[in-house]
DNA sequence: AAAAATAATGCTATAAAATAACATATTATT
DNA sequence: AATAATATGTTATTTTATAGCATTATTTTT
């Protein structure tokens, strides 16, 4: 199983995090041949300040922070349309919010586990579940072709901190 | 598998759907002691009008037809929030829309399979999937609390419509 | 049955998320 | 340099959802 879910709930070196995220997306646009433009990019950078998935209107506060530029939101939306089509990012439809994605070109079920306590989310790919979804797909004869599976509840930091005795009590 | 995708996408006594869908509503609100009002039934009607999920100044729009009342949004706001937490509807994140559920008060993981061409929208409760699920969620020491699973694609009979030789081609 | 408490609705205003439409600027191509 | 294609700036609006408070309806208690 391909999981961030330690990294994404525990103190952790979160340049590299960014640092790497950053590198893929240049790596991707040069490949693609496609504009990392100025916006695009901080809002990458925005939305990878933390493992928190951001609202694009609080992308564009963030944007603006002590800059004197005013980027709007339809300009944070056209990159964030930018970025998911490239897999970079993801919607959190129940959030309405956007999360940097940690291993984009992978083709297996994407999974959201949102911590209703400290808000981080950790993403999951894995060829089990994927399995199962399509096997419940070839029941309904559907054909898949996007997805958003989203669980909320609460990370381990946070259990513990919730009720001391830990996960599993 | 429990699942209501056959009749979702095709043709069908859609009265029966309804009727059953009021039953268990009133059935269920006797037993939980809480009142299934004229607004909460009218809106649970509204949404069940269909197998589409519907947002909720669709349904505001709806109860209003013709009827020379005006139920507003925090109303039907209400009414949905109401149900919701008595199972009887689901939320479609990824549509802000709202369904009725087919098979309320089971406990297994609820997918949607969204048709992007006809707009229904089929629940499938699996076990398998389920297991999936909470395979994944132990694995990072998550503790599930609620979800929200939703795929789109194509059903059966759009797919057909769309590539005339059908599923499968 | 009256009074008090609880629950539900009506209503106005507003917040929050997303997009439409069109002008301007920037970058790539010829 | 001229043209075409992309990207951004800007204003206005649409769509979805909720806050807050007055009013009505329903239960519960006396």
């Amino acid at each position: 199983m391909l999981t961030n879910s330690r990294l994404a709930y525990q103190a952790h070196d979160h340049q590299r995090c960014i640092s790497a995220a950053l590198n893929r997306a240049e790596e991707l646009c040069a490949n693609k041949n496609v504009r990392l433009t100025r916006i695009r990019k901080a809002v990458l950078q925005a939305i990878w300040q933390s493992h928190q998935p951001l609202g694009a209107y609080a992308i564009a506060e963030n944007l603006n922070q002590g800059s004197n530029q005013r980027i709007l939101a339809p300009s944070v939306y056209r990159a964030i349309e930018f970025l998911t089509n490239l897999g970079l990012i993801h919607r959190i439809a129940s959030l309405n919010a956007y999360i940097g994605c940690p291993f984009p070109g992978n083709n297996h079920s994407d999974l959201f586990l949102i911590c209703r306590e400290c808000g981080m989310a950790a993403e999951c790919s894995a060829e089990g579940l994927n399995n199962q979804l399509n096997a419940i797909a070839e029941k309904a004869q559907f054909a898949p072709e996007s997805q958003s599976l989203e669980i909320v509840g609460l990370c381990a930091q946070c259990q513990a901190k919730i009720s001391p005795k830990g996960p599993g009590s």
